[in-house]
DNA sequence: GTGACATATGTCATTTTTGACATATAGAGC
DNA sequence: GCTCTATATGTCAAAAATGACATATGTCAC
């Protein structure tokens, strides 16, 4: 239920398409959700038919049509209660990467460094990119409320990156201490 | 496919059951996986079925039977292949408090400030556990090679819930200075 | 002119995951 | 005596998610 809300508080801030929408998860909410195309429209197709939100469509001359998806007022109802009363679950994450850390006792040093390495450089990568977005759509000197949304998820992927390549560095760190005492 | 890596590495280090490779989960591996025990039990069969894992029973009287997995020559290769030759696939997240965030354009600050502490508290306790979890079973003056896995997820779980909290507070310092503005 | 990529939406079989139900014993608290 | 929790494993229907296939057009590079 959740990828509902999910689209629900993007179409809140404006009147959206299905490829919107998944652009947008693709740059942005990948930090915090993720979704295919497919699963995008079937969701938006269901929750046209619980009324949650509207649609409205374009025609495009020489381009595929667009469906323009608009909240409702049942759905803004929605959203909220389901923000504010709903029990908040925790977050579920699925990073193989972790996965092969928790098995590096079975690697050698240097095939640990060069899994580092392509984990850094990715994660250096993506951060760029953030700060990019976040330098062309937030004004960070005097953010506005309407925009508080995009302002702190945004926040939220740059720390993260930050994070990981912090605890990537740690461990590199940790290795080296370990290499020279044996 | 993952679940069974992260299941494979946990049982290359000490043959396990089923329920103790639950427990883990719940306790260490939720930072970056996550599964039911349903999940579990039924994957260990299929791996038992292609020969990575192998099981004994053990009768226990007045208690229930278990079924120790221990991990096979076959299984070992699977996972060091898996670790080191396949793709690293990005992680996915969901997580549902960011959802939340993403909308926070619709609440009032009150309401916001309400749901940050709430979260504040909780990752405040999860980092309680996991920094006392890490003091009983992890030597962090002479870390060992075996201890790897164990010591670096440790740290990424600290680390993490670190940075959680450090951006709720960097969203309430965000607020209040928009508050003041208006 | 052809192959690749971006826009734009859709179907669908398979896989994965969830969450409830089920069973059995022991121990602790009320 | 009763309920709750922990140990220990299992089934299964339903829901969610994946990834491949499908269609149509415009643009851009080679």
């Amino acid at each position: 239920m959740s990828l509902r809300y999910a689209l629900l508080g993007l179409i809140s801030k404006k009147p959206q398409t299905g490829y919107e929408l998944y652009q947008t998860f693709q740059q942005q909410i990948i930090y915090f959700w993720n979704s295919t195309h497919s699963q995008i429209y079937t969701e938006l197709r269901k929750m046209e038919q619980d009324e949650v939100i509207s649609s409205e469509l374009i025609y495009q001359e020489g381009s595929p049509n667009k469906k323009k998806y608009t909240i409702t007022k049942e759905g803004e109802k929605d959203l909220i209660h389901w923000i504010l009363e709903q029990k908040i679950k925790p977050a579920k994450i699925k990073d193989e990467f972790l996965i092969r850390a928790s098995a590096f006792h079975l690697l050698s040093i240097d095939e640990i460094l060069g899994l580092l390495d392509t984990i850094i450089e990715r994660e250096q990568q993506i951060l760029e990119g953030t700060l990019l977005w976040q330098s062309q759509h937030i004004e960070q000197e005097q953010p506005k409320f309407e925009q508080i949304g995009e302002y702190i998820t945004s926040e939220y992927g740059i720390m993260y990156a930050k994070m990981y390549i912090d605890w990537c560095l740690k461990v590199k760190d940790i290795l080296s201490k370990m290499d020279l005492e044996n």
